[in-house]
RNA sequence: GCCGGAGUGGCGGAACUGGCAGACGCGCCGGACUCAAAAUCCGGUGCCCGUGAGGGCGUGUGGGUUCGAGUCCCACCUCCGGUACCA
């Protein structure tokens, strides 16, 4: 008879619901530790969880219910990111309003989340889409605006047409859109920017003390680039103007032999001749009509038209030509850079593709071959002032920067590669922008106590017929006065992207009905920063790097004391599918190898049962035919490879429990891997063990040695694991102890109550159920973590291996108290031991207590 | 190209600061129970040679350090993730 989850877990969720067991109260005793365990909220798709889901969610749920039971106040609260695109393409699509829509997913999710049996407070739930959440969104960009940080700006921006909305440069992978996988197209557009670049600094020095993966932290310092170098001005031959390039390599200035120009360089207009304006503009033209993609592509060769002009080399008077070029971007540094051909690979590229001179100024590479980008020593770099010949690249930075600041040619320079964030979409399910555009042409906020600040009813969710954002469909709401002065206004019709809602949301569950404030002062110092932050590793740049923006802003506010508001981060693995092992078939139906497999699509696949799958070598080989491999592969999860697992299917057979411990059981929480129902069917007889081991008599009388060991044995285990995140091996060492423990004939209560609460993080409700059989009248939640005794732990006598030069010799019982002089004795009085010694000399004798002798012996 | 991470049985994965590689689970093989099957329980299971006792080889590859290396060092290969004209 299989345990009767179906009974237990239904029972357990509603007595936890009715007795409000995971609360935490407002009015918390704040002399007890706290841990705030926080998941990354979900999106409430219409699909519905995924297994992914819950893998990060089973992890913090353990971690949480552990650091109850040891004393802590928790919080462990759960919330939705409900803005998103989905909802509006479906209210497109339909007319309904995607609040409809957002209520009805959300009310899945929570029943699905619920159904796993989550230690979440649900009185602290928040949704981004709630209005009493987003007036605090909107109070949070006007504090952005006081201080300067938000502004508009006609900037070329990333269009993307099939979202109909523009997108942040992060968001845009290789020129296609990371949500659709859309082409993107530069325009130049009105938008709301973002100061993050204010940050930018501090973004990158508070990385440093942050517990999160290296990886990650990497991630961010590579996006923010900070790179250190100077700017020097040139002066332009015939011109008044003078043209300014940032570069990171002021050593080889004397080595620069041409100049090149962003085609949307403000100055290009001045530069172009008679008889270059024509080449210009067209170059300009295509350059202007190219996407990203293209531009991407075609990066391969250079591209580019001379202007006409000359600019003068500040170092040596040397007229050098100005081109302009698409490989130089207008949106880093200065938009124009001194090229350096011999020692910079993109320059020779150029060069070399419009026979420009290439001159050498640090030793050390052969100019002929390629450029040479590496450490050296200066060459051909003197004027009658300076010469930095001699020296080598770092020496020569610093002395021609000081140079050329003592001339008013140039100074040195930080540069990051971070952008402003582009912060506005013209979608209408998001975050109304509280801003009013006056008549006279100025921007004044919509006053405090008009927030929340709703969005309109419209007709239809398209854009207007102008091409405004939808929200210009509704006059009345678009057409106001401004409650200051009086004069008419128009409203901001831009909405907020759905990284907004998410900066700040984590600070929300701290004291989520305030109606005075985003939090209160005192909950916020007692709960921030938050101790462990768990999700994908999606999230590396875009959401952990705004949050944290947002976050230093309220610090500067004095809304937070926290200067970093995720204290530990820890990203889960993506679970796969399961491995499927697919055979090749030629057009012709011919089975082909794997590994001759180039494009997929001149192929026919089909698959195949494991059975028909052998190991060969390195790879799998069809049965049928050990000439044909096979490839075994387990894909991302996809509803069109029709390998996603649903987990209701999974708590339908298996129930919550199994599901959970399952997640865990796969491995470590960081890493990639595959599914395999069969590995659920595992820790379900697990639990069947386990349970069938609470069938035996129950007894009071006190453990022996040995099982005593056993317990004290697995609860410092366990807790050290839980601690470590290491929750499969922890499962391994609960298996262990049923296996042993499955041998007894009765079951002391001193082994079965430490077991129950060990295993209560990880099968909450079987937990609470053995909990009760053993007598108990109230929930496990809050009982206290056993603790264990470190005596009880010692065997009396281990077994100790004996080596003769490396070999295993013997293997001997010895106390477990003996000491290596004591080994070593033992060791050589050993019949094998002192029979393999005979007629040699012992050079040397290792012994390490509890674990192996080892003679050396010749 | 650059940055980050990882390569251990048929599979997922264990192995503390260098100390008996393969815990635990899956799968497979054999046995018990059963009319039979499922479930459950017991035993076995890295590979190769050997009937056997036993022997040899084994943590991506090649070197090195060490009494001893999955673990440390050097070089390389493969895979995964990120990023890509950032001057």
């Amino acid at each position: 008879m299989p345990y009767p989850f179906s009974d237990i877990e239904p029972k357990w969720q509603a007595y936890w619901q009715q007795h409000q067991t995971f609360r935490t109260p407002d009015d918390v005793d704040t002399t007890r530790p706290k841990y705030y365990v926080l998941d990354m909220f979900p999106y409430p798709s219409g699909s519905g969880l995924h297994v992914g889901h819950p893998e990060g969610y089973t992890a913090t749920d353990i971690t949480a219910r552990y650091k109850r039971m040891k004393g802590f106040n928790v919080l462990h609260p759960m919330g939705w990111d409900a803005f998103g695109l989905p909802a509006e393409q479906y209210a497109l699509q339909t007319g309904t309003h995607p609040a409809v829509t957002t209520e009805k997913n959300i009310n899945r999710f929570r029943e699905q989340l619920q159904s796993l049996g989550f230690s979440y407070d649900w009185q602290r739930e928040v949704a981004t889409t709630d209005p009493a959440y987003f007036k605090w969104t909107q109070w949070i960009f006007l504090k952005l605006f006081e201080r300067g940080l938000a502004y508009e700006a006609e900037a070329p921006v990333n269009w993307c047409p099939a979202l109909g909305t523009v997108l942040a440069n992060e968001e845009v992978i290789n020129g296609r859109s990371e949500r659709g996988d859309h082409p993107i197209v530069r325009k130049p557009m009105r938008q709301w920017m973002l100061k993050i670049t204010a940050y930018a600094e501090r973004l990158l020095a508070d990385l440093d003390d942050l517990d999160w993966p290296e990886s990650i932290k990497e991630m961010q310092r590579n996006w923010i680039g900070k790179s250190e170098g100077a700017e020097v001005d040139f002066a332009l031959d015939g011109l008044e103007a003078t043209l300014r390039v940032y570069t990171t390599r002021p050593d080889t200035l004397f080595g620069a032999t041409y100049m090149v120009v962003s085609p949307e360089h403000p100055l290009l207009d001045q530069l172009v001749t008679d008889e270059t304006r024509p080449a210009v503009q067209d170059y300009r033209a295509k350059a202007a009509m190219k996407s990203d993609l293209e531009r991407t592509e075609l990066a391969k060769t250079k591209s580019g038209v001379f202007t006409g002009s000359y600019a003068v080399n500040p170092v040596n008077g040397e007229k050098i030509p100005v081109w302009t070029s698409d490989y130089v971007l207008i949106s880093y540094g200065t938009g124009a850079i001194m090229a350096v051909p011999g020692h910079d690979d993109r320059d020779y590229a150029f060069a070399n593709a419009f026979d420009l001179p290439i001159r050498e100024v640090i030793s050390g590479g052969d100019l002929s071959k390629e450029a040479f980008t590496g450490n050296g020593v200066l060459v051909n770099s003197a004027n009658d002032d300076i010469s930095l010949n001699g020296l080598e690249v770092t020496e020569s930075k610093a002395k021609i920067t000081a140079w050329l600041e003592s001339k008013g040619l140039g100074q040195g320079k930080v540069n990051y590669k971070l952008r402003d964030w582009l912060f506005s979409r013209q979608r209408y399910w998001g975050e109304p922008f509280p801003l009013l555009h006056l008549d006279d042409g100025t921007v004044a906020p919509v006053p405090l106590d008009e927030l929340p600040l709703m969005p309109p009813a419209v007709d239809e969710y398209k854009p207007s017929p102008d091409g405004d954002p939808p929200f210009a469909r509704n006059p009345e709401w678009l057409n106001t006065t401004d409650p200051a002065t009086g004069r008419p206004a128009r409203r901001e019709t831009n909405t907020m992207p759905q990284w907004a809602g998410s900066c700040w949301y984590f600070l929300r569950y701290i004291d989520p009905q305030n109606d005075q404030a985003l939090i209160d002062p005192e909950k916020e110092k007692y709960w921030m920063p938050v101790d462990l932050y768990v999700g994908g590793a999606e999230h590396a740049v875009l959401h952990l790097l705004y949050a944290r923006f947002w976050h230093k802003v309220l610090y500067d506010c004095g809304v937070v004391h926290c200067k970093e508001p995720f204290h530990r981060l820890v990203n889960q693995g993506m679970i796969l599918g399961e491995v499927e092992y697919t055979l090749f078939r030629n057009t012709d139906g011919t089975p082909v190898s794997a590994s001759e497999i180039r494009d997929e699509h001149d192929f026919t696949s089909e698959r195949l049962p494991e059975s028909e799958a052998v190991k060969k070598g390195d790879s799998f080989v069809w049965k049928q035919d050990p000439a044909i491999q096979l490839r075994a592969k387990a894909n991302k999860m996809s509803k069109s490879r029709g390998n996603v697992i649903n987990p209701d299917d999974v708590v339908k057979q298996y129930g919550a429990d199994s599901l959970r411990l399952y997640e865990m059981f796969m491995g470590p929480l960081e890493q990639v891997k595959p599914w395999s129902m069969k590995g659920v069917e595992g820790v379900y007889r697990f639990l069947n063990k386990v349970w069938r081991l609470f069938e035996l008599p129950l007894t009071d009388t006190s453990c022996d040695k040995e099982q005593k060991r056993l317990v004290h044995g697995l609860i410092k285990k366990v807790g050290e694991d839980i601690e470590g995140m290491r929750y499969n091996t922890a499962i391994a060492a609960m298996m262990e102890f049923v296996n042993a423990a499955g041998k007894w004939s009765e079951l002391p209560r001193e082994a079965a109550e430490p077991f129950v609460l060990l295993l209560s993080p990880f099968a909450p409700h079987m937990g609470e159920e053995l909990w009760e059989k053993l007598g108990h009248a109230e929930s496990l939640a809050h009982t206290p973590w056993p603790d264990y005794d470190e005596e009880a732990l010692t065997l009396d006598s281990v077994e100790i291996l004996v080596q003769i030069t490396g070999k295993p010799c013997a293997r001997l019982d010895v106390p477990s108290t003996a000491t290596a002089d004591e080994l070593i004795n033992l060791a050589k009085a050993h019949p094998d031991v002192a029979a393999a010694l005979t007629g040699k000399t012992i050079r040397k004798e290792i012994a390490v207590p509890g674990r192996l002798v080892n003679i050396v012996a010749t």
